[in-house]
DNA sequence: AACGTCACG
DNA sequence: ACGTACGTGACGTTG
């Protein structure tokens, strides 16, 4: 006899989830969770085996399918929270591997999946099938029949297990037969899928009732003829709660009467096995791949697509518009250079039979491509081309026309990705792994003779060139649909050798200087370290945090702060409130105060002093940030001390060049201003278009105070609510910073609110919109997605609103900085001065002392006609010779 | 590798 | 009833 097999897709997967491949959570090579498909499939494999159908359906559950039943009745699955986004991502992967496995999945709007599989069982049994039902739920038990039967999987001991339900079984365990359970379920209810039942009756009663009665219509039928035999008690409330039993029996009952025809569609044909091998590929699910023979169809497939390099000579080459490149180099360990690495070879993509592999002997060759490289005209395409260019530079090659680089492009698609090599971005735009395409470097050897010493890679820049121009296409369009053409194209790119130049470029750092502060620092170190270790009475490693609070709170008994995840806290705001116990405290405050300064600002920063030029070369990073801000690292010139008084003095060390002098540009409350222009709020424009002190403004209104009344606290404070509102306020984090009660910063954040009513609708406005699109842009078009929006975890969810609200601001702001820098480069190139550093809202050139006043005119101007926003946008100039002197 | 801490905008 | 302001990078300790 024929045999179908019919999956409860929601709950095998829930299974596989939670608990059968539990212990190891499955991922792939970029994170995403397989642990649920791969059970999955591991349990259909192998009912299939035991099994051997010739029909096979999964039915999954639609979205709205209980909102039918919840009509009924309003409780119904209402506490049920949604699956965890670990588990809802491996919904859709799974549907797609049974689709290319030719396997019927059905999802109907108005069914659940009980209910497909109900109508299913019974057409088939009908049709004089054996049915099997493989699902983790035992409701399902109600439609057994002779040629119905319920498979369950179980895990025991580690091992997949399938306990089999049939007519027999159920009548055993339960003394019943299988169509009754519905009857027994009407009166006992279902506490998991909320269905209420007749109050007071559990299984027992429930059970023993249907055995007297067989329906719940011939009990009551019984009850009104008053012909039963039951305590009077339990008598009441059947006959009070009848409306509950017949709807829980509504509930309850899985339907048999889906719209579904067509029975033969559920028929097994072959898999489409290249597809199947290609999603297996991806999930890493090798052991499926062996036991199904697949490897045959991975192999076709990047056959398909092999790559053959031709090696050319340099002097053979000839571009004409465009060169897609990518340069093969090797570490260097020369001190001396910005970026340590050697160029060894080039590739060039010309045309898909053209992929180009030119060794490169040293300077001389490389210098053979400098026309290229420095033609303007010839489109620049590559990958990571920021550091192809301080690297030319340092060949004395001035890179041009530099147009598309594919890791500022998979930026601009998803900031958020933290993906960084090509390899990475061509397995998640292309689908392609690129070291399946790279012949294995044994085969290279063997027939490479005697030639083995200076082996180049050149097979693997070949599809590195090959996969750029992939990529080119791909993300270029992509950027197109999305709207952020004009950011890639007009702010991005051109930022490339802005940011590029700035790497060059570097500042000079007077060592000895920062040296002799770091051992005067380090004098007073040991000396604080000394009093600390007299005071606790110990030596111990201050560093350690569980070793100070063993210190402060066991041994020295210091109020314990109720701060702990594990250990005790010691920051900063903990040891404040308990400096008054123990003189200690402020000797530990002092300590981390002068470690910090030693270990991050002078010893951390000494190394990165070039012994050739004096220069720190830090790097300016452009594809790291949510929001499209700049980060900066090796070392970081973005956090130096500024607020502190002692730690400021690093800056002495940052000193303008012989003859040159710093010009120092900051824009004043960018956030704010650009707050103000996207919220179109009519006060805070205003405010920004007198050219009023916005803290103080703000403090007139929340405070309801004359402007001219304002207290320094006040202004302050206002500050503060100013802040939290771009961070996406809360009343609690407000009331943190401010050291006031919940209530009063409640009260500060609904009065700012009410005065600036054009903040709140662009609040409420902004997560709404992000909640539907699933991503925030800036104005320039820049995207972040905020997944956290959709998340069933409520803290999550109120991070993404506040994300939303964040993003648009500081991400503006960050866009508009990069076009300043954009232009200031542009039109700083005539006088010469170089753009040395930016932080955020601050922008640092260097230039001929002649030259200061036009520099500073330029740089001011660049900057304040970046964006044309409904309010002015101001920036505050000055100039000095070390980097401290400035502001 | 993760955490705590602390420097910046 | 829970645990919170946004965005970074670097250091040292600890597992």
């Amino acid at each position: 006899m024929e045999k179908v097999l019919l999956i409860d897709g929601n709950s095998i997967m829930n299974r596989a989830f939670y608990g059968i491949m539990g212990n190891k959570m499955l991922t792939t090579k970029d994170g995403k969770y397989t642990n649920a498909i791969y059970g999955f499939l591991s349990i259909m494999f192998k009912n299939m085996e035991e099994v051997e159908p010739t029909y096979m359906v999964v039915a999954f559950d639609s979205k709205t399918a209980a909102d039918v039943r919840k009509n009924i009745y309003e409780g119904y699955k209402k506490h049920r929270h949604g699956m965890p986004n670990e588990l809802a991502e491996q919904m859709p992967i799974i549907k797609e591997i049974l689709n290319a496995m030719n396997i019927k999945v059905v999802e109907l709007a108005d069914y659940e999946g009980d209910d497909i599989l109900g109508t299913y069982s019974k057409k088939f049994a009908k049709d004089g099938k054996d049915v099997y039902i493989l699902s983790g739920d035992r409701d399902l038990f109600q439609l057994i029949e002779d040629n119905i039967t319920v498979r369950i999987p179980r895990t025991k001991m580690g091992k997949t297990e399938t306990e089999i339900y049939t007519k027999a079984k159920v009548e055993e365990e339960y003394g019943l037969e299988p169509i009754d359970l519905i009857e027994v379920k009407a009166l006992m209810g279902d506490s998991s899928d909320e269905i209420p039942g007749v109050p007071n009756v559990g299984p027992k009663t429930g059970t023993s009732l249907i055995k007297q009665f067989k329906t719940i219509d011939n009990l009551y039928k019984a009850l009104e003829e008053g012909t039963v035999d039951l305590t009077s008690k339990l008598k009441d409330t059947l006959i009070k709660n009848r409306d509950l039993a017949e709807l829980s029996r509504e509930l309850g009952t899985i339907k048999i009467n889906a719209p579904i025809d067509n029975l033969e569609e559920a028929k097994i044909v072959d898999w489409d096995r290249e597809k199947v091998a290609e999603i297996f590929k991806k999930l890493n699910f090798n052991r499926f791949i062996e036991r199904f023979g697949l490897n045959k169809e991975i192999e076709a497939k990047t056959e398909a697509i092999k790559i053959n390099v031709k090696e050319v000579k340099v002097e053979d080459i000839k571009i004409k518009e465009k060169l897609i490149f990518y340069l093969e180099t090797r570490e260097s360990n020369d001190e001396t250079r910005i970026i340590k690495k050697d160029i060894l070879g080039i590739g060039i993509y010309e045309n898909r039979d053209n992929i180009i592999y030119i060794k490169l002997n040293g300077n001389e060759d490389i210098q053979k491509l400098k026309e290229i490289f420095e033609n303007e005209k010839i489109n620049k395409i590559g990958f990571n081309i920021k550091e192809d260019y301080v690297l030319l530079k340092e060949y004395g090659i001035n890179l041009k026309g530099i147009k598309y680089d594919a890791e500022v492009a998979a930026y601009v698609l998803n900031p958020t990705n933290i993906k960084h090599n090509i390899k990475d971005i061509s397995a998640q735009y292309l689908d392609i792994d690129l070291d399946e395409l790279i012949p294995k470097k044994e085969e290279i050897q063997l027939n490479m003779f005697e030639q083995v010493k200076e082996m180049s890679n050149k097979d693997e820049i070949g599809v590195y060139v090959y996969a750029l121009q992939k990529l080119y296409e791909l993300t270029m369009k992509k950027m197109q649909e999305e709207g952020s053409a004009h950011l890639f194209d007009d702010i991005e790119m051109p930022l490339v050798k802005v940011l590029g130049e700035m790497q060059y470029n570097g500042i000079t750092v007077n060592k000895a200087e920062l040296e002799d502060f770091g051992k005067e620092l380090k004098q007073r170190l040991n000396n604080v370290m000394k009093e600390i270790y007299d005071l606790a009475g110990e030596e111990f490693n201050i560093n350690s945090t569980q070793q100070l609070g063993k210190i402060l709170f066991e041994k020295l008994k210091l109020t314990e702060p109720k701060k702990n995840k594990k250990g005790y806290a010691t920051d900063v705001e903990t040891l404040e409130g308990i400096k008054e116990e123990h003189p200690i405290v402020e000797k530990v405050l002092e300590y981390r105060s002068l470690v910090k300064l030693t270990s991050t600002y002078v010893d951390g920063i000494i190394p990165y002093i070039n012994p050739k030029d004096n220069k720190i070369h830090a790097v300016f990073n452009q594809t790291i940030t949510a929001t499209g801000r700049i980060s900066c690292t090796d070392p970081n010139l973005q956090n130096l001390p500024s607020h502190e008084g002692e730690g400021k003095n690093v800056k002495k060390a940052f000193k303008a060049g012989e003859g040159n002098i710093f010009i120092d540009a900051d824009y004043s409350q960018i956030e704010l201003r650009v707050l103000a222009h996207i919220a179109k709020d009519e006060n805070m424009i205003k405010a920004f278009q007198n050219d009023e002190d916005i803290h103080k403004e703000v403090a007139s209104k929340v405070f309801g105070v004359p402007i001219n009344r304002v207290t320094k606290e006040q202004r302050s404070r206002a500050k503060a609510v100013n802040f939290g509102i771009i961070y996406g306020i809360t009343a609690f984090g407000l009331s943190q910073q401010l050291k006031i009660d919940r209530k009063q910063s409640q009260k500060y954040i609904d009065n700012y609110l009410e005065k600036y009513k054009g903040i709140k609708t662009f609040m409420d406005d902004i997560i709404k919109k992000t909640e539907e699109l699933g991503y925030v842009e800036t104005a320039f078009g820049r995207r972040r997605y905020v997944p956290e929006l959709k998340s069933n975890n409520y803290m999550v969810r109120q991070f993404g609103s506040r994300v939303a609200m964040n993003t648009p601001i500081q991400g503006t702001a960050a866009d508009i900085m990069k076009i300043a820098m954009n232009h200031a480069y542009d039109n700083l190139k005539t006088i010469n001065a170089k753009i040395i550093l930016q932080v955020h809202d601050e922008l640092i050139i260097e230039v001929k002392e002649e030259q200061k006043e036009e520099a500073k005119k330029i740089l001011k101007e660049s900057m304040e006609k970046a964006a044309n926003l409904d309010v002015p946008l101001k920036v505050e100039i000055s100039e000095a010779k070390t980097w401290y002197d400035a502001k």
